[in-house]
RNA sequence: GCUCCCUUCGUCUAGUGGCCCAGGACACCGCCCUCUCAAGGCGGGAACACGAGUUCGAGUCUCGUAGGGAGCGCCA
């Protein structure tokens, strides 16, 4: 039987990091064994469930490049089938018709509580046999076994065994005529032919109770995983609040989706000492079975360095157009400067993130805004500077207009005027760009363009002299 | 309260009884390189939560303690 794996998120928010993470180790899972990777949109929850959710997740799972073989289905358009399982449940005798109202379940709930037993449902309808009537708070709950445990092998966390003497018998059909999340999943992984239920470990123990309903529907029960929860940098629960939750802000701050599909893989999982893996590997060398039981923080340093990584080794080409995304972000017109894939490659080594290449990009797209007073004083205000500009000038106006040309007509300079490297260029860079920190200095030059570089050494002259 | 789960450097992790006075990576510190900033090279500090057992031998097995987390919904 082929391995099918579905990645199944409630539409209430956009597709956060710890989603994306699921979301990546079931796409792997399957890619690895030669499966199928399923989406499916839990949206039974119709108070809050929005279509809004439903693009933010679609379009996070695309920019991460992970597509999936079938779906997206979506939970409401399955109501009738839902319907239809919960009547056969109940004239099986394995599910019944309850009729408390939600304030009487609460107070049977701190009743319990006070007696120091978990919250749960007394069974009072269980064995009452009660037929269906018409009212507002009828509900449908599964007849759970009393007696024995339900144990299962979970691929990351072992052998898990619940008493279900510790289960109640849970609502699977709600008053408002909606399932409810543990019967709506059973029924849809059935259906789907789900053989993997890769999901956080929220789920462990909602697990037995789903069995049981496998069990009661003559099912299959499928391998299931359970993944651990991805702390913040504190080592608290992700929160919107203080942290970039949505893999969407995560694109926002200027990150790769390869980057972040490896940031995502080596949490919580490994392969030996290897940090570094490409989409194929990934595939290859990906087993659920190896992924640890701990929770892990997430570390955004890191990112950033797996970010740079790909940044200077991946070809330019392939990230351009998301470059240009963040160029038009900050306001550049791509139109009034240097090929973005030049500038990529004059910055790639010495930003972390996109958008700050992008930020650091704008003094080839428009004047400069800003100067250092600082760096004027120092390489503007020596003796050196002047003249130093002076001679770049009529040389820059005649070089060919290539970085290695400009290199040696800088060098060419030092040796002229007799002065350090650091003497010719400093002045140079903040004529360029009006601070002290730049590219090398001839890929700044070039890339400023040569009409605007003797623009702004003009400029500069003028500085230097005042 | 009850049930389930987790615990190796600051962080992500390697480690499946001897190869470990614990390896790699990020971060940090130092040196080198250098036109600035980076990148790169070299080096450094830094961990088996604790306590009992089992064993010739335990990070690795067992039990307990402590700490942390999740769940106990007509949410998913």
């Amino acid at each position: 039987m082929t391995v099918r794996t579905r990645f199944a998120p409630s539409p209430t928010g956009f597709l956060h990091i710890g989603g994306a993470r699921t979301a990546l180790y079931c796409w792997l899972e399957s890619r690895r064994r030669g499966g199928q990777f399923i989406l499916r949109i839990e949206d039974t929850d119709r108070e809050r469930s929005t279509d809004v959710a439903v693009q933010a997740i679609l379009d996070g799972m695309h920019w991460l490049g992970l597509d999936a073989d079938e779906g997206p289905f979506y939970q409401t358009q399955r109501l009738a089938r839902y319907k239809q399982v919960a009547d056969e449940l109940v004239a099986a005798g394995k599910a019944y018709y309850a009729y408390e109202s939600k304030e009487e379940i609460e107070a049977m709930r701190e009743a319990a509580m006070q007696a120091g037993e978990k919250p749960r449902y007394n069974g009072y309808y269980r064995d009452r046999n009660e037929p269906f009537r018409d009212d507002p708070n009828r509900v449908i709950r599964f007849r759970n076994p009393a007696e024995g445990s339900v144990v299962f092998e979970d691929k990351v966390k072992g052998r898990i065994e619940i008493a279900n003497s510790e289960l109640d018998d849970l609502v699977i059909f709600r008053s408002d005529g909606w399932p409810t999340y543990n019967f709506a999943v059973v029924v849809d992984d059935i259906d789907m032919g789900v053989t993997e239920v890769i999901r956080g470990d929220d789920h462990v123990n909602n697990t037995p109770r789903q069995i049981n309903i496998y069990h009661a529907l003559g099912a299959p029960v499928p391998e299931f995983a359970h993944l651990p929860m991805i702390l913040d940098q504190e080592g608290k629960k992700l929160s919107k609040r203080t942290n970039a939750v949505s893999v969407m802000d995560y694109r926002e701050q200027g990150f790769l989706p390869h980057a972040i599909l490896n940031y995502l893989v080596r949490l919580g999982w490994s392969h030996g000492d290897q940090e570094i893996f490409s989409r194929e590997e990934m595939i290859a060398l990906f087993d659920i079975a190896d992924v640890n039981k701990a929770a892990s923080r997430f570390d955004t340093e890191k990112l950033a360095w797996l970010n740079q990584h790909y940044l200077k080794t991946d070809e330019p080409q392939s990230f351009v157009a998301e470059f240009e995304w963040h160029l038009q972000r900050v306001g550049v017109d791509i139109t009034k400067g240097p090929a973005p894939v030049e500038v990529i490659a004059a910055l790639r080594e010495r930003v972390h993130t996109l958008k700050e290449m992008a930020e650091r990009a704008k003094i080839w797209y428009g004047p400069i805004t800003a100067w250092d007073d600082k760096a004027v004083a120092k390489h503007l205000g020596n003796a050196s500077a002047p003249g130093v500009l002076e001679a770049a000038r009529a040389l820059l106006a005649a070089c060919e207009w290539k970085p290695a040309a400009i290199h040696q007509v800088i060098e060419q300079l030092a040796v002229q005027l007799e002065l350090g490297m650091g003497k010719v260029a400093q002045p140079l860079r903040v004529a360029m760009t009006g601070t002290q920190v730049s590219p090398s200095i001839e890929d700044t030059i070039y890339l400023t363009g040569r009409e605007e570089a003797i623009r702004r050494i003009d400029a500069a002259m003028a500085m230097a002299h005042a």
